[in-house]
DNA sequence: TAAAAGATTTCCT
DNA sequence: GGAAATCTTTTAT
C-alpha cells in the first residue's frame, strides 16, 4: 500500500510528529522511526533558510522524497521533504529488520547504538548521496505511516546554533533507541540546584 | 581564491 | 565532560 505522498505537502512540524512510529526501510533493512526534527523554510537553523542552493535543491523538490546531505564531512543525514523548503530530519530508528547487516556496517553489536542518531542510522541502512532526491514510497525505500497513535515527547533540537529554543524535536516516549534523552518537562521537584 | 561553519560521532582524560 | 576527526558547501575577499 502506498500512503499518498501528498500527505507530506504540509508543515514539517505536523509531519515530524506524525512520523513517530512509522516504518522505514531501505532494501528491506530498517525499523521504526522513534525520533525526528522539523526544519522549516523560515527557520534560521534550516539549510533552506537562505534559499535554494545546489546542496539543498531536494528540499525544494517533491514532498515525500529524500533530502540527503553530508554532515561534518563524515556522516550522511536523511530528511523527508515536506512542503517546499521544509523537511523532517530522521534522527533515530528502533532497529527491526536486517539487524545482522546493520551490525556489519556499523562494526559493533550493541543494538541500542545501531540507529540512535542521524549519522548512525544512515550508516546502518547504507544511505548515501545516491539516495538524495529519491521517493521514500518506492523501492529501494519503503515508508509506512503508523497505524496506532504513540505518546510523543517534545523538546528543543540538537546540535544547532540558531533557533536553539524552538521545541521542534519529537520522540517516542520510553524508547531505548533515542539519540539523547528528552529534558524532563513535568518534574518541577527534581531541580538539583 | 580563501576562509569559516556545520541538523555528528567517537575517543580520550 | 571535552576535543579531535574530516570535508563539503557556502560566503566573503
Amino acid at each position: 500500500m502506498n500512503c499518498e505522498p501528498e500527505t507530506f505537502n504540509r508543515s514539517a512540524l505536523e509531519v515530524a510528529r506524525e512520523l513517530i512510529g512509522a516504518e522505514l526501510t531501505l532494501n528491506g533493512i530498517g525499523g521504526i522511526v522513534v525520533e525526528t526534527e522539523a526544519y522549516d523554510l523560515e527557520d534560521p537553523a534550516s539549510h533552506s533558510f537562505r534559499g535554494e542552493t545546489p546542496r539543498n535543491r531536494s528540499m525544494f523538490g517533491h514532498s515525500g522524497h529524500a533530502y540527503v546531505y553530508r554532515s561534518y564531512g563524515i556522516h550522511w543525514c536523511l530528511n523527508v521533504v515536506c512542503r517546499p523548503g521544509s523537511a523532517v530530519l530522521i534522527r533515530a530508528l528502533e532497529p527491526v529488520w536486517g539487524l545482522a547487516q546493520m551490525q556489519e556496517r556499523r562494526g559493533q553489536v550493541e543494538a541500542r547504538l545501531l540507529c540512535s542518531g542521524p549519522g548512525r542510522l544512515c550508516q546502518a541502512l547504507g544511505i548515501g548521496r545516491e539516495h538524495d532526491g529519491l521517493s521514500l514510497f518506492q523501492p529501494p525505500f519503503r515508508l509506512a505511516m503508523p497505524s496506532t497513535i504513540s505518546e510523543i515527547a517534545i523538546g528543543p533540537r540538537i546540535g544547532i546554533s540558531k533557533a536553539v529554543d524552538m521545541p521542534w524535536r519529537f520522540g517516542l516516549v520510553g524508547s531505548a533507541h533515542l539519540s539523547r534523552r528528552f529534558p524532563s518537562t513535568s518534574t518541577p521537584a527534581d531541580a538539583p540546584s
